[in-house]
DNA sequence: TTAGAACAGTTCATAGCACGAACAATCGTG
DNA sequence: CACGATTGTTCGTGCTATGAACTGTTCTAA
């Protein structure tokens, strides 16, 4: 199990890095599609990220024209986050590229297969207290090192 | 996939942090259960780490005494590796916790199902290329974003 | 109203880790 | 016998995660 994430991780990982994107640029990206608005607080502990480690991404994102900070009207202490339009626009392609990946990663089994194994990973999920989308990780070390 | 599988390294290796342990002795140690004698070389890369990660993790395996150099009889630059009495016997405990951690982490399934969901990921990894019993790994990282 | 605690974002410093380079001893091959 | 390759080892370097400190703002309680 642990094998076959970092191996997916590390597969994903090598197809972004053609973007020049990180895992991390993928999930922020991602996760802001479905919460725009939110404070950067609040998207980094989603997505585990330690408080400083959320600046140097947004800053990032921001350089790359993905997302910008937006004052927040409620709290002039926090940035609400938005996506640009390239930024949405990445987006999609991304998506492309992971399900791309996915077929690959799953191509020893039949529709039918897929279907099943990703249902039994669902509800060992669900039985662990984890939240779909959120994608701890790390970097290449989220396990391993890549080697 | 890519979060289960860290989810479960992560779990794996909290319980390992209370036997001072990571991952990586537990690799190195049921690696040598199976191949006694070979080099630090053979096992190194046998496990995808760097040479001089093994010189450390072998050193502190001594240290434990888990595990000894001795030379090899046909070549006096490499070092075989052996486990001590300790080290089997520590080993035989391991198992005991993967086996009930694996339990856990498969509390949402019933046999017939984990059955299913093994043979599955099986030949998911067999259609990868991927060799059983490597764990590629690191610590703390292999996850998320990682690399 | 105001003092103090809590909090968002940021910056900086530190520690840990992987990885590459360099070295001594040894092996193999011509 | 000379040369290149290999094993184990040490060292240095760079990257990353993580914690502390700081500013500005909000909330809570006298």
């Amino acid at each position: 199990m642990t094998q076959l994430g970092t191996h997916r991780h590390r597969r994903f990982a090598d197809r972004l890095a053609a973007f020049g994107l990180h895992p991390r640029h993928v999930g922020m990206l991602s996760l802001l599609a479905a919460h725009e608005g939110r404070s950067q607080q609040a998207l980094g502990t989603a997505l585990g990220l330690h408080r400083s480690a959320v600046v140097a991404l947004v800053d990032d994102l921001e350089a790359r024209d993905l997302a910008e900070r937006r004052p927040d009207p409620t709290d002039r202490r926090a940035h609400a986050l938005f996506l640009t339009p390239s930024g949405r626009e990445l987006l999609v392609r991304l998506e492309d590229v992971a399900e791309q990946d996915e077929d690959e990663f799953l191509r020893g089994l039949d529709p039918a297969e897929r279907a099943t194994l990703v249902a039994l990973l669902q509800r060992v999920a669900a039985a662990q207290g984890l939240t779909a989308g959120v994608h701890p990780g790390l970097d290449p070390t989220e396990d391993g090192p890549r080697r």
